[in-house]
DNA sequence: AAATATTAGTTTACATGTTAATGAATCTTC
DNA sequence: GAAGATTCATTAACATGTAAACTAATATTT
C-alpha cells in the first residue's frame, strides 16, 4: 500500500489545517467559530440565501447548518423566515448587527489572507487554485 | 473582500470532502469512521506509536484521539499500554484482529485511490503534490 | 531534596460532523 | 382530486473538533 503520509485527503486535510491557523486568532478574537464566519461571509455575499444553498456553498451539511443557524439567530445575527413560494424553503438573512460586525472583521480576515498567500508565489497559488478546482468537479464515485 | 468561492480554506475543504467521498462507500462497509481507519492505517505503518505521534500524523487533536482509541480498544482494534521509560507515555499497537481487518480492507481502498487519482493526469498529481506539501511547511502565523 | 515548571494524556463543555429517521409541504401519477 | 413519491428542514444518536482546565509524571531550578 501507499504511503500513509502521501494520501491526497490526508493532505488537503492537514493543507486546511495550516491555513486555518492564519484566521483562528482573528475569529477568536470575536468569538466566532469558522463554520459561522463562513456562514456569515457566504449570507454577506448571497443575501437571503435558501438553507440548501447555503449549506452547499459552505461545505455544510443540513442537520450542523441547522444548529450554527440556530446559535447565530441567538445571538441576533441572522434571520430566518420562510418561502412564500414554498413552505418548505427556509430563507436566511444578515441582520445589520451582522453586517457592521462582518465591516469590522472582514479587513483583518484579508490581511490574514494577504499574508497566508504571499508566502507562496503568484504562479503557485494560480496553479494550486486550478488544481483544486479540478477536484471539485470530479463526479463523486463512478 | 475577495470572492467567497475562492477561498482557499475554503476550496481545501472541498477537495477533501470531493476525495473522502470516494472511499466512505467502504469504509461503511466495515463500520470505521475515517478517523478510525486513519489510526489504524497510520498504525500499520508505524508500529507502537505514541499517542502524541500518532495525534500529529492523523491530524487529530488529542482530545479527540483519546476518544477514538477509546472505542477502538472496545472494538479490540487497538491495545494501550504505558511506555517504561516515561510513564506519561501511552503507546498504541494494533491487535491481531485490526491487522487481518486491515489486510482484507486495504486492497478495497487502495482501488478507490487509483480510481480516484487516475481522475487527474500523473504531472498535475505531481504538482498538486508538491504545492500541498509548501503549504505543510509554512509556519503556523507569523 | 524541595519547590517550580513543563509535558503527556485525559476530562469537561460546547460546537460541529455524520447517518438515519421524522414531519411538513410539494409534486406525480393515476 | 386522492394516494404515493419526493423534497426541505429538522431532530435524534453518536462520533469528532475545539479550547480550557486538570492530573499525573518528569524535568528544571534553587
Amino acid at each position: 500500500m501507499r504511503d500513509f503520509d502521501d494520501s491526497l485527503p490526508l493532505k488537503l486535510l492537514k493543507a486546511r489545517e495550516v491555513t486555518m491557523s492564519y484566521f483562528r486568532p482573528v475569529l477568536q478574537q470575536v468569538a466566532l467559530t469558522e463554520q459561522q464566519w463562513r456562514v456569515i461571509r457566504a449570507l454577506r455575499q448571497y443575501p437571503d440565501s435558501e438553507a440548501k444553498e447555503l449549506a452547499k456553498r459552505c461545505a455544510i451539511l443540513s442537520p450542523s447548518l441547522t444548529g450554527i443557524l440556530s446559535r447565530l439567530e441567538q445571538q441576533e445575527l441572522i434571520s430566518r423566515r420562510k418561502s412564500t413560494e414554498d413552505q418548505r424553503v427556509v430563507l436566511i438573512s444578515l441582520t445589520d448587527k451582522a453586517q457592521q460586525m462582518f465591516d469590522e472583521v472582514a479587513p483583518l480576515v484579508d490581511e490574514r489572507y494577504r499574508h497566508l498567500t504571499k508566502q507562496l508565489s503568484a504562479s503557485d497559488m494560480k496553479k494550486l487554485d486550478q488544481l483544486l478546482d479540478k477536484i471539485l468537479q470530479l463526479k463523486p464515485d463512478q
